[in-house]
RNA sequence: GGGCCGUUAGCUCAAUUGGCAGAGCAGGGGACUCUUAAUCCCAAGGUUGAAGGUUCGAUUCCUUCACGGCCCA
């Protein structure tokens, strides 16, 4: 918190509206009549839901003598002279408030009523259902907690602007349940794919983001400044690398749940920070890891109360990459196993094809525009070549191909995944590849990772790993339609 | 990177063919002891995203830019 721009008056170069000045004003009154009107506690508090809970017997009109404290933002106000009903807000839920001056006193209702919306407020009073039928509570005696001074966005509507959305979001959040409950639901998911994992044996771990060298993904990376140690480092892309080490060093069973960056475009399932569950389990293929993957899916599912239209028991379809791109496009990747050979056959089909495009770089156009947009209900493709693959085990009976899968749902991939190569000669080969790639131009090239290969040569038993998307699994579970509705602070221009 | 759309009061939205920029909510003053999108009365609130241009006159038409949304690459 910066300490240079504290005072009465707002920040300099603020504008000051009427509406601004006004609560200042109130402030300042509040504070000249001896008010705090920033406490530093508000003790025994109950959540709404909890005092809201126990009522449902209560008649209309009926009355109680249960006391309870609740705090909450005020969000509404309805004045009648000598009463006022005001509605409070707190993470559980809403409930409406009456103040009455035979209770209150003249001078108490009166400061109590010319609050703003938006202001956080503590009170005490007793359980009451209205005639109308709505639980209340009578309050006896109430404290300011904090004085809000900025108006709050219209009641009724929230906020409407996607922009002040996502750059204000404790703005769209105080405003809206549905936004809260949304990032509830994202909470939940998080617990879920952990207590999946934790239930199953696995080790939660945290590996450095902050790497010397970046690699497990095709991507770009951030880089960074360390100035004690005098070099660059790159935030990581992916966990994979050092978890696979984990693995090497007998924990069989590993994962980690946390931030990946990369620096590439941004779109409706691209933010350059996103979250990633990466797990890896020794002794297992790719086969066991499906199974894992779309049971962790329907665990998470079950938890955000998905009731989405597609889906997502297990077990999920499950096709072979080439068959799912022969059967979209009628071309067979493997019978054109060279750039131009493949070039020509998309030719054929009358596809556009990218001149500087590598095969691999063709066959991920196939599947991005012919194969990924049919994938509506949950699908495995198994089976890549080895090209796009430099992390996973060659293809036990076709050494073309690795075993890779990756997962998709609603037309978006969420998971990818290996028989980990944990040859370390094998290894070295596909990095060399890698290195000839990036003299090539290719920008996404794997870096040459000497440590991991010592680590694979200290023997890595055979493992399957999955990547999964935190936030396109998000996205799938909420039925939204872009990153930016679900991640709390997204990307945004300056 | 390209195309289309949007940007008006604190917020949610209007504005006719290019002719005085309006409502609701919030805020200010007042009335009201069961309201709940409370109601009623009064007053106030604007550099129409920015900069240029056309025009007697621009929220409106044109150009450029910024930010956002959707679609495409």
């Amino acid at each position: 918190m910066a300490d240079d721009d504290r005072g009465s008056a707002a920040s300099a170069g603020e504008e000051t509206t009427a509406l601004l000045a006004a609560r200042r004003q109130k402030l300042e009154r509040l504070r000249s009549e001896g008010i705090d009107p920033f406490p530093h506690d508000f003790d025994g508090v109950t959540p709404i839901a909890d005092v809201k809970a126990g009522y449902d017997e209560l008649e209309d009109g009926g009355e109680t003598e249960d006391r309870f404290r609740v705090a909450g933002r005020l969000a509404a106000r309805r004045g009648q002279g000598k009463a006022a009903f005001l509605d409070l807000v707190d993470r559980s839920g809403r409930i409406q408030l009456h103040a009455r001056v035979d209770v209150l006193g003249q001078e108490s209702l009166d400061r109590l009523v010319s609050l703003d919306l938006g202001d956080l407020l503590g009170v005490d009073g007793t359980v009451f259902r209205s005639r109308r039928g709505e639980l209340s509570l009578r309050i006896d005696g109430w404290t300011l907690l904090a004085k809000s001074l900025r108006p709050p966005p219209e009641k009724h509507h929230g906020v409407q602007d996607v922009e002040t959305r996502y750059r204000h979001r404790e703005v769209d959040l105080l405003s809206s349940e549905e936004t809260r409950n949304l990032f509830i639901a994202r909470a939940r998911i998080v617990s879920a794919v952990r207590a999946f994992l934790d239930g199953n044996g696995y080790v939660e771990v945290e590996t450095p983001v902050l790497q010397p060298l970046y690699g497990g993904a095709a991507a770009r990376p951030f880089t960074t400044h360390h100035n004690a140690l005098g070099r660059d480092l790159y935030l990581r892309i992916a966990t994979e690398l050092y978890l696979k080490r984990l693995i090497v060093g007998g924990l069989e069973r590993v994962y980690e749940i946390g931030k990946d960056f990369r620096n590439e475009g941004i779109s409706h399932k691209h933010n350059p920070e996103f979250t990633m569950v990466e797990f890896y389990e020794a002794y297992a293929d790719y086969q066991d890891m499906a199974q894992r993957t779309e049971r962790l899916v329907a665990a998470a599912a079950a938890a955000a109360g998905y009731d989405g239209a597609v889906d997502l028991s297990p077990p999920w379809r499950r096709e072979t990459l080439q068959g799912a791109i022969l059967d979209r496009s009628g071309i067979d990747i493997l019978a054109h196993p060279t750039r131009d050979e493949l070039a020509a056959a998309m030719a054929a089909k009358g596809m556009r094809v990218p001149p500087d495009d590598t095969w691999a770089q063709l066959v991920d156009e196939l599947v991005t525009k012919h194969v990924e947009p049919t994938l509506i209900e949950p699908t495995f493709l198994f089976d890549y070549p080895v090209e796009l693959s430099p992390f996973a085990k060659r293809h036990r009976e076709d050494d073309r191909l690795v075993e890779r899968f990756e997962a998709y749902v609603n037309g978006m991939e969420i998971a990818n995944a290996f028989t980990e190569l944990n040859d370390p000669d094998d290894q070295r080969r596909r990095f060399e590849q890698q290195r000839a790639d990036a003299e090539a131009g290719d920008e996404e090239a794997q870096p040459y990772d000497e440590a991991y290969l010592q680590a694979l040569e200290q023997g890595m038993p055979p493992t399957g790993g999955v990547g999964l998307g935190i936030d396109r699994l998000v996205m799938l579970l909420t039925g939204r339609r872009s990153i930016r509705e679900i991640v709390l602070f997204p990307a945004m221009r300056d």
